[in-house]
DNA sequence: GACTTTGACTTTCTTTGACTTTCAGGTTAT
DNA sequence: ATAACCTGAAAGTCAAAGAAAGTCAAAGTC
């Protein structure tokens, strides 16, 4: 297994011992661990994020810390943010890793999130030979959905 | 024997010993068959399709690797015979109609049919003022979708 | 002519280490 | 007593190196 993803979990396992509020020590972790104390950071931005419900705090100097919260968004509120999120325009990447979000969050699941990526693929547009259009359209349509989700 | 054919059988192989789903290093496979990595992803874009009832998921990086599942066909008659039935151009009223066959035959349920719906609507597609392409992208819309169905 | 095969180049994700910033607590000068 | 200043202990940042998969066009086969 991925070092990082070894972290990730024992991060998760210690979330769910504490009830959702963790508080750590990078070093100690690192040490644990047996890696670099950054790698601890690269875990956290790459795997903790607020995309994905968590809340990160910390404080440096003697006596620092890091604090983890899994905090769990109210559905529409998450896809409100969402809506928020999409702008007037949206490349086939950025689409695919909002669906991705969608699923890690909880909020879609099933045959959801494929048929999402397809609808949203060049695939699916490629009748549409202007790219700004494209992208437009894409958008428009990630908006709907999103609207379609909260009903 | 074909390379590719070759390789194909070996993953035909390896999946069934899975049970259909197969984790495999793309680098270990090309190396282990003697070929250069990107065949690897030759045979599984020409012979791994969704069409032809298989997913693909990878990961770049350390620790990467690329997936293969085959999907278990039945209700992929109907699906196909939706496909054939879009043609190259799908007004909302019949997308409608489409999406509230495929829910009383109970292939979607959920929140899928009103995800549909919305996809499928004017207000989507309200950036493409040209009602033929409108049309256009619609069926594209509506073909990607059933084939993610399938998958 | 369509399908294969390859290899150079690209993109994505991970890991590390050197350097920077911040903080708490103690020390010193006023 | 207190404001200013050190100092060591954290955590943060960033860029480079490494690991693995993706892309694409050119060359080869059938």
């Amino acid at each position: 297994m991925l070092l990082s993803d070894a972290i990730a979990k024992m991060i998760e396992e210690m979330l769910t011992d504490c009830g959702g509020t963790l508080e750590l020590r990078r070093n100690d972790m690192a040490e644990r661990m047996g890696c670099a104390p950054s790698q601890i950071n690269y875990v956290i931005t790459s795997r903790f994020t607020p995309e994905r419900g968590y809340i990160i705090e910390s404080r440096r100097g003697g006596g620092g810390y890091v604090r983890i919260v899994r905090k769990q968004m109210q559905r529409n509120e998450y896809l409100m943010h969402f809506f928020h999120a999409v702008g007037e325009s949206l490349d086939e990447r950025t689409a695919v890793a909002l669906v991705t979000n969608l699923t890690d969050a909880g909020i879609i699941s099933g045959k959801l999130p494929e048929v999402l990526t397809s609808t949203l693929s060049n695939a699916s547009l490629q009748a549409i030979t202007d790219k700004q259009l494209k992208d437009r359209v894409r958008a428009d349509l990630m908006r709907q959905i999103v609207l379609s989700l909260m009903k």
